[in-house]
DNA sequence: GTCTATACGCCGATAGAC
DNA sequence: GTCTATCGGCGTATAGAC
């Protein structure tokens, strides 16, 4: 993985100056070298020195141009990663009407970042963001995480989901998933998480499905 | 919760001298601070100076009496709740044939210590082992956790599972049941854990089950 | 054998040279 | 404006007093 994350990298600067330019690429560097070792080894075993080193930079005082602290570094990562998902998220609701579709897709994106960039899934299901981020939204109350939560309600209201709480549901149809993530991510499973797909996508609609 | 959970308690001491007994007390409350601590803020955010005020003890000094790092203590904590996991799923074997019958049990289990020593699924579920414990076996790597692998192997035997790989049935399974327990853990939910295990386990076991 | 006092290293952060 | 050199603090671990 080259960059945060493909259609996922945030390149909207247009006509900017040159510095501004090199400037929001050595921030992306940083945010990049920080993505890869936080899936590495977690917060707390990351030092700045690391960041330092993996980003290419030349002393640890040059981060200090781009973020205050470290804990800055990790929100700013943090906080990408969760616009990209909710950018895509709302791109899945507007090319499908009906929800299980939207989930479908949602479901695509899931398993193939998890191919394509793991170090954002593993930052999504594995690290515990408020072990180092307490001031933080958790995932589950972030924007991007009540847009799935919308999509499970509409479900349930044109009765392609039983009539469960959305919560319960959230629960059984990402249980599913991301225990299945995790499971790959940690190397449990052989094939690639595309492989998996399908059968996982099944089994997780259906055990929120109506019959 | 006054220990680290009940039949959990691990008590066998016997009729040892005085002293034996005065000093494993004092290693369990050292274990009952720590997990307490660890649920609450992890590891990293936890120092020996927290660990020693809240097992009562009068200076860091003394811990060392007993666990010679802190990481000795974490793993001192983690194996104990992973051997008395192993010894309540050896009972499930034992009074159950059929792995339906093993299964419910085993959900049962989780989710009355949800309940009753939210800290220790807090551990179990929530914290990233691997980031403080790099020499432990991971939790799926576990015996606890290869009995569990052999129930559903079993149940595909018998053919009440599906056939699928018994990995992916464990991620199907455990996924609901984790997912909606961390929610339960994150307090998402109102009610207790109990008013949701046999809504959770109806799910999970339908989501493996043959039909 | 128990605690006090302290050593020591690591790391985040900064001040100041160039 | 960029890096070097360093500070200061925290937290683990220990040595030694009692």
């Amino acid at each position: 993985m080259q960059s945060i994350g493909h259609e996922w990298t945030i390149n909207e600067m247009g006509k900017e100056q040159e510095k501004d330019q090199k400037k929001s690429a050595i921030q992306d560097d940083i945010l990049l070298a920080t993505l890869q070792l936080f899936a590495e080894k977690g917060y707390f075993n990351t030092s700045l020195t690391d960041i330092q080193e993996r980003s290419g930079l030349k002393s640890t005082g040059a981060i200090y141009q781009h973020y205050k602290t470290k804990q800055l570094i990790a929100a700013a990562l943090y906080n990408k990663i969760l616009d990209s998902l909710s950018i895509s998220i709302d791109d899945i609701r507007r090319r499908n009407k009906k929800p299980v579709d939207q989930l479908r897709e949602i479901v695509g994106l899931f398993f193939s970042l998890t191919d394509q960039a793991p170090e954002i899934m593993r930052l999504l299901l594995v690290l515990q963001i408020r072990e180092f981020l307490p001031e933080e939204k958790p995932l589950l109350e972030t924007a991007a995480l009540q847009k799935i939560y919308k999509i499970l309600q509409a479900g349930i209201r044109t009765g392609e989901v039983r009539a469960i709480d959305h919560q319960l549901a959230y629960a059984q149809f990402f249980g599913i998933i991301f225990q299945t993530i995790r499971l790959i991510l940690a190397g449990m499973l052989e094939k690639q998480a595309e492989a998996y797909q399908s059968e996982t996508w099944t089994a997780a609609w259906g055990a929120i499905a109506k019959k």
